[in-house]
Order: structure tokens, then sequence, then C-alpha cells
RNA sequence: GCCGGUGUAGUUCAAUGGUAGAACGAAGGACUCAUAAGCCUUAAACAGAGGUCCGAUUCCUCUCACCGGCACCA
């Protein structure tokens, strides 16, 4: 019986192309999804795009475009990222892309912000907002160097007053230390936990979750006041159980996203998400009388030569035109063993090229070859036992050790070839034809263990060499030397 | 400033209170089934100073360096 699992990136942020940092989000979730995929399980994959808030409104009006025309244009370039890592290929259960435009989705915030306003957490609270006369908008502290705005240090940073409404999370300060002590591995790895408890210790302030209207009407609408609008994050969040269906579809979401119980989501997200995604959406859940998350796996970021990727420094990386150039499955071999699952990890073209040609061309690519060529040169036909995965591949695949399990996968690769060296059938067989061919057969059901464990890392891969194995055929070159 | 973390071969990472492992890269060798691939061998590291201990890379303290968090940026 297929056990429900249910698996979401976090949605980006429509306002700029697809980043490579996303890339890893979306392919370490599909690694994952596809491993449960493989132990049998039911596996509710979500991703998508958020597509409400200032930022958008702004750039639309700057292109000249509409919003929706304009978040149509980027939804569709974001919805090209998963087919183009392999997300949505030969998938066992199709993927689940949601768009926070969706009328689906606007409906659940709506009904979302309804039952935390009946539990009393919402109120409207006079906000006092940070705006600079010479960019003629608002400022955050954050964007303040001592209290004036950068690029207008000279004018005084004026305070204007509105009605904002406000998500009472000081409510929440014990249910989610309470919350956290009952669940030990919440958050994954444990240094992001521990930071995000130690931000809930220090104590709570609530935060506004809207904004008035006439001033940028790129949002949800309040439900009950036509002046505001829901603040992007707010509606965003509630994506994760709006793409099941929530509210109308209520034996969906229980199958997924599970009972107050039996929690059922994990999370994927990126390290600047901590705090919403293990707390304000948390605080969201138990205010609205809904299960929280499972669980919630934080990623680090790929720096690029040592530095954040930007435009002006010119060394952002495009995960399409790596694909282009290499494919999908080489783009997905590297993010998941070459980047650190958790902590932040280094990305150069030059490693790229490196781990390319020793691992996937002299190592993965090669043994294919010779094994098979061998098979079919003496006609060596293999039945495939039912694979048996290992301790270690399994164990790291559930502390979501991404690439501790991958580089099982590369041992196993090497102590085969070691293992042909050592026994050299490539003589046997001149000598003793059977013999030879039971050593072949085993080759190639090592080679089977091997195709199979790969499956959720590369999928295409892993079935051209089944089906190499299975035609008994040494197939083209899977991955050429490039010099 | 406060809190937390990291510092191990050229590089990316492991492990351990008692001879520090691997991968890539480098050098050499024997072979030839294979994508001049693979296999074998070799060189190469515990940031610094104290302390505890029979003994510390591992535990403690300090110094230095780096990183992360300290709320309305998604």
């Amino acid at each position: 019986m297929p056990k429900p699992y249910y698996l979401t990136t976090t949605l980006p942020y429509v306002n700029a192309d697809p980043h490579i940092g996303f890339a890893l989000e979306l392919v370490q979730a599909d690694i994952i999804a596809r491993y449960q995929e493989l132990l049998g399980e039911e596996v509710f994959f979500n991703t998508g795009t958020d597509e409400h808030g200032l930022k958008i409104y702004r750039n639309a009006i700057a292109a000249g475009k509409d919003p929706q025309e304009y978040v149509d244009e980027y939804a569709a370039k974001f919805r090209r990222l998963p087919e183009a890592l392999g997300v949505t290929t030969n998938r066992r259960y199709p993927i689940h892309f949601i768009r926070t435009t969706d009328p689906k989705h606007t409906q659940a915030a709506q009904k979302f912000w309804r039952r935390c306003y009946d539990s009393g957490d919402i109120e409207l609270k006079d906000y006092e907002l940070k705006y600079c006369v010479g960019c003629e908008l608002e400022k955050s502290d954050s964007e303040l160097v001592n209290g004036c705005c950068p690029l207008h240090p000279n004018l005084k940073i004026e305070l204007i007053k509105e009605k904002n409404y406000f998500f009472k999370f000081s409510n929440y300060q014990g249910r989610l230390l309470d919350f956290y002590k009952n669940n030990p591995a919440f958050v994954v790895p444990d240094f992001r936990f521990n930071e995000i408890k130690v931000f809930i210790e220090r104590g709570l302030g609530d935060f506004s979750i809207s904004r008035l209207k006439e001033k940028m009407p790129w949002g949800v609408p309040v439900p009950g006041d036509d002046t505001q609008v829901m603040f992007v994050w707010f509606d965003a969040l509630v994506n994760y159980i709006s793409t099941l269906g929530w509210p109308e579809d209520e034996k969906n979401f229980e199958k997924f996203w599970g009972t107050m119980e039996k929690p059922n989501g994990i999370q994927m997200a990126g390290k600047d998400q901590i705090r919403q995604q293990a707390a304000m959406w948390q605080a969201m859940l138990m205010s609205a009388g809904l299960p929280n998350s499972k669980q919630i796996v934080i990623h680090g970021f790929i720096t690029s030569g040592g530095q954040k990727m930007s435009k002006s420094l010119g060394n952002v990386i495009d995960p399409f035109a790596l694909v282009e150039e290499y494919g999908t499955d080489v783009v997905r071999y590297f993010l998941a063993r070459h980047i650190n699952s958790f902590e932040d990890s280094d990305f150069t073209l030059e490693r790229f090229k490196e781990a390319y040609n020793a691992n996937l061309a002299n190592g993965l690519g090669n043994l294919v070859a010779r094994v098979m060529v061998l098979a079919e040169t003496y006609q060596v036909q293999t039945v495939i036992f039912k694979q048996q995965r290992s301790q270690p591949y399994q164990g790291a695949f559930e502390r979501y050790e991404i690439n501790r399990v991958i580089d099982t996968i590369w041992e196993d690769i090497q102590r085969t070839d070691q293992r042909i060296a050592r026994e050299k059938p490539f003589e046997i067989v001149k000598s003793d034809l059977s013999e030879g061919k039971l050593l072949i057969q085993v080759y190639v059901q090592e080679l089977a263990a091997i195709a199979d464990a790969l499956t959720p890392f590369m999928p295409t891969t892993s079935e051209k060499i089944l089906k190499a194995i299975r035609e008994n055929r040494k197939p083209e070159n899977l991955f050429p030397r490039k010099d």
C-alpha cells in the first residue's frame, strides 16, 4: 500500500530570471521525491511561482505592461525550469505547478485569512512606514544607512502612518517553542533549527500582512475590506495547501498534508527562508487551526567564483545554458554531488567540467561501455535481480544528505572497475568461455544495481543503462569526454 | 556589539582521546575489456598559543581568520 508523500519547494518570486539557486532546490526536491517513488510511495510534488507584491507591480509598470501580462510571461519561463531540469521527465505521478494568481489559490488565501481573523490573530493597527521623498518610495530599515536613504543621504526620511492589518505573531512564541521541542527534527540541518529557536526565544513582534490597495493594488484582496490587499508572502505561503485543493478538497488535503496528529507535509527552502517557513507559516497554520508542516529542509546558497552572483559582476550562472550545453542529467549530477546539501558551495565552470570528465565520462560512462561491450561481444544474457539498496544509501537519504547518497554510488562504480581489473574477464573469456561469461554476468548485475541507485539522481541515464542491459547492447557513449 | 558555527593534503570534503581517510588534481608503474578510459604505487594536511590527560587533530581557554543569525527584502 503506497503511503502519501508530500514535498514542496518554495515558490520563486518572479521578478527576475530563474536562478541556479532555485534550480538546486528543485533538483534536491526532485531527487528526494523520486527516491520516495522508488520506494513505492505516492508522491505529491509541488512547485510554482509567487506572483504578487510591490516589486512585481513596479517592474510591470516600468516595463509598460499590465501586471497580469508581466507575470504570465515570467510564469512561463519558470515553468520551463522543472522541464529543463528533468523534474517532469518520466515520473510516476505528475508534478503540480501552482501560481499564486490562480483563482483557486487566491480564494484559498482569502479563506485562510478569514480563519486567522476568526481566531482573533488579525487586527487593524497603525503602521508607521518610512518614506524617501527623493526616491518616492517606501524604505525598510535594512535599506537605510544611519537612518537615511543611501541614495539621498541629505534628505530626511519621512514617517507616514497608515492602517495595516497585523498578524499577532506574538501570540505564538510559546506554542512555537513547544512545537519545536516536540518535533526535534522539524528543521534540517540542526544548526538552522538552532537559529530559528534562538530567534523565537528573543521574543516576537507582530507583523504587517496587508498593504493599502490604492498604493499597491497587485495583491489578493483582503476579505471584508476592499481598501487593503494582502502583503505578498501571506498569500504566497498558502500555496502549500491551496495546491492540494484546500479548502474544498478536504480529502486530498488530509491525505497529503496530513492531520493534526500526523502532519505529512515536507518543505524544501533556502536558508533565507527559515523564518518564514519554520516560524511564521507555522504560526499561521496554528492560527488557522490546520496541521503544521512535518519538516523543513534548508539548503545553502550557490556562490560563483567565491562571490555572490550578480549581474554587475557578470558571474551569474544560467541553469538553462548549462542544461543546453551538458544535458539535464549532468546538471542534476553536479548539483547533487558537488554542491553541499546544506552549506553554501561555490560553483565554477572549471569544477563543473572537471567533475564531468572525471566522474561521468571516465567513471560512469566508461564503466557502462566496458561492461556492455563485454556482454554484447560474448552474448551474455543477464536477468536483473530485484534491487536492494544499501544501508548507507538509505540512511543518507533519510537524513537528506544528498551528496552522501550519491557518493555511495560512485564508490560502487569504483568497486566494479577494481573488480574487473582484478578478475580480468577479458582474459578468462579466452581460456574458459563459460567461466568468463559468468563473471561478466556479475558485472552486468552490478551495473544494474548502479543504474537503480541512480534513478532519483539521473533518471534518463539510469533508464538508458537499464535499456542497454535489457537489449544486451552497448549504448551510445553516454558522456563523451570534453577537452 | 550579542549569539552560533567553521578553520584538516594544491582543491572539495571525511573520521577519530592512542598509527589522520577519500575524491579531483600532480608524479611514476604494469596492463589493454573500455570513452588514451580503468587498475596499482607515490608525494601531499590537523590556523596559532596555552591547559586537562599516560596520551589531543579530537575536550577546555585564549588569539587570529572566515561564515551565518540578530524581523517586514522576497
